[in-house]
This record gives C-alpha cells, structure tokens and sequence, in this order.
DNA sequence: GAGTGGTCTAGACCACCTT
DNA sequence: AGGTGGTCTAGACCACTCC
C-alpha cells in the first residue's frame, strides 16, 4: 500500500516537478492522521470531556490499520490531548472535571499533598478592554494597538492572599468576556474558556523569576514592600500552537512553592 | 504463548494460592523486558554512553518478539534513559557529550538563544564530608549522623555570578570525591558522577521559592542583601529511584529566567 | 550491501467497562 | 455478550548510516 492518504494525502515523495528535494517531505502515514485527528479537536468536531471515535471506526474511516491509528492516538495521548480510558473509550482533555483543579498550576503547599490547602478562594478585581501595550501585542501576536482584555484576579488559599494575576487574551476570539460571566463562573478560568469560546489551552511555557514586591502588589497580597515573590510570566497555546493567553502571576512563597519534574 | 518470561517472569495472574487477588498482579510483557533492561542499565551492563543491543539480539535474548522490545524500549527513550538514532543503534543517555550542556539546568539567559551566554565558568569553593544535618539525611534516606559530601561552587555566566549552589551527596557511594576531582574536572558534574562512582542521575524534582539574599549569599553573588533570588532545590535520583543528591541553588534572575514547558 | 531503527499491516487474544 | 482500549506476534517494507 502506498504511505498517503486517499483524499487529503500531503505529499509524501519529493515533488517530481522540482530536481530540489530540500525537505526530504517524508512524514509517516501515522502523522497524518495525527494532524486530521488535530484538525478535527480544533473545529470542535469532538468537544473538551467528550469521546471521539473508537480507534476501529477511526480506522475505517481513514482507510488505514488500526495500529496506525493506535500509533496517531498514542502520541496525542503523551501529549495530554487526548486522553484513554480502557474499556471505555479515547476522550478530549479537558480542563474541567479534572481532578487536579488546575492542570497548569505548579504551586504546591509545602507541607501535605497537592490538594491540602482546599479550594483556592478566587477573586476577580477587575475585567477591561484595552489596547495591548507593545510587549502584549507581541506575545499575542496582535498588531500594536488591537485591542485585548485584560483580567486581574487574587487567588488565596486558606484564607491567605497568595497569588495575584494579570491576564492578557486577544480582544476578537474572546469577545463578550465579562467581569459578569468571570465572577459568576466557579471551576477553572480554562474550562470557562472551553465552554463559552472553543478554545482549549492545551500547553505552555513559564518563565520564572525572583522579585521584589512593589507597592500595589504588596497591598494586594498582603506582604510588605520588598518581599521576594515568584514572578511567573506563562504563554498558553491552542490547539494551533498560537499564542491565545499571556498572564503574568506573582506567588507568594512562604507557605508554598513551584514544583517542577526534570528528566 | 503465555504472557510471562522463561526465567526470571514476575507472577502474571493472581496467585493461586491465595484467595485475594488484591492486586492484579498484571503486567505486559514489555514491561517485564522494561524491567530487565532497567537492572542492565543499572548494574552497568552498558554504560552512559554506549550503545545497546540492537532490537533483533534483544528479541532473541529475552526469546520475544521485535515489536515488544520495542514497545519496552520506547518507553525508556521517552523517559530519557535511552536515545534512539534510526540506522545507529539505541544509547544509554548521558550528561557528558551532550549537546545542550546543562540536561537539569531551566535557567536561560532573557535574550538569545540558551546558550548564548558561553559556556559557564565555574569555581568550586569548597569540598567537605560532613556529618549530615537532619534535613539532608532524611531527604537523601541517610541515617541521622551518616556522613555526607557537601560542596560549594558558583557558576557565573559572562564574568557575572549567577548561580550558587550547596550540593550533598551521601558519602558511600561517593568515597573518593575531592576538590582536586571536582577542581580538575571540566564538563558537568553530573558526567563526573557517570565516570567516576557509575552513577548516573536519571530524573530530579525541583522545588523552588524567591528568597531575599543573606549577607553571605550576596556577597557570593555580587548582588545587595536582600535582592530577590530563586531558590531551587533540586532531589536527583538514579536508576533504582533512589535519591542520590540534593542540591540547593540560588539563581540571580536579573538577566536569567528558569523556563518550564507544560502541557 | 548489510545492519540499524521506523513504519504498516492483519490477526489473535486479553483486560476492562457497560448493558 | 459486546464494545473499548491494550498486548503480542510475524512478516514485509522503508529510511538512515556506515563500510
């Protein structure tokens, strides 16, 4: 059998019009169907929590072996896309009903598990449309003055204030965010943006720093003027890998601190 | 055939003696060989490094077929602990002649690319056996009172100091440690550990806060008491997960960020 | 050309969940 | 009982590396 696809076959040889093979273009029938199974997560084909089809159907349906199907899964699968239950089926991961709350969120308590400081007290301070400040803009990849909007929010654990947010997304996917729908809202803000906007965060990069807190968010957590906090700015992506997120948290880190796995 | 190895296979149903199949005691195949090739790796069969054997000598080792090895081998490279090359063979990873240099090291420079500051300069400022205080006993599963390597060094980047670090090894497995070693050396530690005790330190888990610079600390790192820092504090296990060494880092993060990716 | 890892297939069987 | 994902096999062929 040849290695692509009936209908939406990319192009698996070197193209005989050119004598220029440059890019080798060779990709594995099992990465096409990896980017047709991507195509359909973000047309909202399949939704957040729901099952998609069973890998035999997805068989048949791309004309291919059901390894080759397991293979596509597999790798969605690590990517925490997608995730596999046996016996009941391969759902779209999602940001609600999951059990850890905050699927993105590295902050621990120092003592006890994860989950020891129960639900994180939320509160929204304030929700406006604005024009991106230039280093926004770029990070969003908005043109410089398009309009965003911008959330900040406290989140205290155990009564204690001890992360402040500042929240950028691009002005058009999110239109109609409100300060209403953000406070009615409880579950994680991702999960809101599943429900109400289609957008699933799916990864993202932090970077990491030591400040000094200065004086409004000193006020605002509770701490003295000068006191080291965590600066984490994170870039969170969709489905597409474009930018859809920038946010920029301080984390108190007395009681807590970012944990993180290296291999 | 059955799905449990000649020799030396673990249980694979529930016992037939017992009445209580509390736990399944199920396990695949591959994993079995996973295991297998985890005791190679750890009693030094092949070293950091080194190739493996290819999949078809495996196969007919362990009397299975290719696509099992496979299957266990693939799980071993996405851990890290081996390195796939298609024509060359499969490798034992390893710190040294690695291309990025640092493999546990998140702290990039704000501009450029990760390795645009050069390679590190790095001073070790001192190498004791101590007995270990109780925090790092416990946290390396020593006894209270056992002896333990401890050594200082500051890594600086562009004639600027950025990192200071206190790591403890326990004094075992480390007998032979010297300063002249450690002075003498050049590469990453962790490459000398791989060399010189077999040692070789698979994963870490990091836990990080902002302090403020003790007088000490500042003047180390050229920065005023009191300047924000990142504290990391590193637990790097071997092979058996075995905790072998704790490291305490503090990071200047004027001109450096530690980056994370999340998914 | 020979050896290595990488892809794809088809079929059998197993473990888990639901009905 | 029937469906789902999970394991294992055997064989064919492909891409990459080295001689």
């Amino acid at each position: 059998m040849s290695t692509s696809l009936p209908a939406p076959a990319p192009a698996n040889s070197p193209e005989p019009g050119t004598g220029l093979p440059l890019a080798p273009a060779f990709s594995p029938l099992y990465q096409q169907i990896k980017a047709l199974l991507l195509h359909s997560l973000q047309n909202g084909e399949w939704k957040p929590g729901e099952p998609i089809p069973s890998e035999v159907e997805l068989a048949a349906r791309f004309r291919v072996s059901q390894g080759t199907v397991r293979k596509a899964i597999d790798e969605l699968a690590a990517d925490n896309l997608l995730l596999r239950r046996q016996g009941k089926g391969t759902f779209v991961a999602t940001h609600a009903e999951q059990h850890v709350s905050y699927r993105f969120l590295r902050l621990h308590p120092d003592h006890g598990n994860p989950d020891a400081d129960g639900p994180a007290e939320r509160q929204i301070l304030s929700c406006q449309r604005l024009r991106a400040p230039a280093d926004v803009a770029t990070a969003l990849g908005l043109r410089s003055g398009d309009t965003a909007v911008q959330v900040l929010r406290v989140l205290a654990f155990q009564g204690r204030p001890t992360i402040l947010e500042q929240i950028w997304l691009p002005g058009t996917p999110f239109k109609g965010l409100t300060l209403e729908l953000l406070t009615q809202d409880q579950g994680p803000m991702y999960a809101l943006f599943e429900r109400q906007f289609g957008l699933s965060m799916v990864r993202a990069e932090e970077k990491i720093k030591a400040v000094a807190a200065d004086p409004d968010a000193a006020e605002r957590l509770a701490v003295a003027t000068g006191t080291p906090l965590l600066s984490v700015e994170r870039l969170a992506y969709t489905y597409q890998d474009t930018p859809m997120e920038l946010r920029r948290g301080l984390y108190r880190t007395e009681h807590h601190h970012y944990r993180n796995q290296l291999s």
